[in-house]
DNA sequence: TACCCAAGAGAGAACGATCGCTCTTGACTT
DNA sequence: AAGTCAAGAGCGATCGTTCTCTCTTGGGTA
């Protein structure tokens, strides 16, 4: 998922404030890795000293920029929460998957891809990695649950499975592909407890 | 490294392929970018000016790195086209992906990882990735289309996607949900044509 | 058989650049 | 007096890459 990555025009904001903000934009849009601190910094209008100044390195900034976006989700999610119900609030979370993936310079989920640079499950970026996927986990097998979904667990697993699937297409194989292929297999899901009216389908090439 | 390195092989293997192999193994378990090429030469007992003697660049070293997963891949492929056919071609593909999800030391989908690190769509990386992932649709596709799937490419897609989250599961969830979720997702892929009988199944936390 | 030589590999120095990070200094606020 | 910031020098380490030099090996030729 891309961070909401606003650029602020603003004249004054904090430091802090200015680097996550380049930091969220470049470690998503090139990889946490492939950004040195030094870009970050001059990118930020800011020097090496203030940001060893808010941030004790690099990883605790990595830290910051995962759970701003976690924060972002939530936020998202809440909203959600309050304008649907049941399997509306499924399809929503759904269909906001499915928009993410269209986004400009979308290049697949920030977790993920991050997950994929730090291979030391304990390191405080994977921690934050499992934090939030089990958060997300929660929050769409309590909309299965309220939608009456008779296996809430199940349902969710399989809706997760299906959105890191078209997180993964949507950045690979483009979001027109996944965006169907997905908005196919929600409905599935949804159908298959009498959730979703059955609707007709054609098959595509590619 | 500690000085505990590894035992010259007696029987000394080709520079070259000894480079690619600890090269494999280090880009995989740790990430492309986080490897060094010194440290891929000294562990493969090299020296530098072998590497470049090899291969024109690093970068060139990744490409050998994924088309040698590919070929791992399409070689078994090849074979359970041999042993199976129709939806249990589809099956025993499905089968494969969730053992792979168990391995030892699984990281998550190779070409999923190495696009994550190389933002340009248009780099050999890249190209290399897309290439993988377009020869794949095609076996899948051609397994539903034998499996006489009404909707083959809608099938091979939905199957794509469902493997993609159960990589990514694999690595972040574990191989336990993975497995389940990912053979939920199938059964109910090849049911939803008949090609599955109906079994029963139950909810399960976490 | 004796010789030569090109090719490949080992060993390692060194290139400029960048990595994450520390430190100092001086100007400007509270 | 204390704290924050810009500016920037500089740390040791590593990055990908190029280089020289020596040793071994195998094949062709004499």
């Amino acid at each position: 998922m891309p961070p909401s990555a606003a650029p602020r025009p603003a004249k004054r904001s904090e430091p802090r404030e200015r680097l996550l903000a380049t930091a969220s934009g470049l470690f998503y849009a090139e990889g946490i890795g492939s950004v040195g601190v030094n870009r970050i910094v001059s990118q930020s209008g800011v020097t090496l000293a203030t940001f060893y100044r808010h941030f004790p390195g690099k990883e605790d900034l990595v830290v910051a920029y995962l759970r701003g976006v976690h924060d972002v989700v939530e936020q998202r999610a809440s909203v959600l929460r309050e304008e649907h119900r049941g399997a509306d609030l499924v399809r929503a979370i759904g269909e906001e998957v499915a928009s993410e993936t269209g986004r400009p310079g979308f290049r697949g989920c920030a977790f993920i891809n991050a997950a994929s640079e730090f291979e030391d499950a304990d390191s405080p970026v994977r921690r934050v990695v499992a934090e939030h996927r089990r958060w997300y986990y929660k929050l769409v097998r309590r909309a299965f649950d309220e939608a009456g979904h008779g296996y809430p667990g199940n349902a969710a697993r399989h809706f997760l499975m299906l959105r890191d699937g078209a997180m993964t297409a949507g950045y690979l194989d483009g979001p027109v592909i996944a965006r169907r292929t997905f908005g196919r297999g929600i409905d599935g899901l949804l159908r298959s407890i009498g959730l979703e009216p059955a609707v007709p389908h054609e098959d595509v090439e590619d």
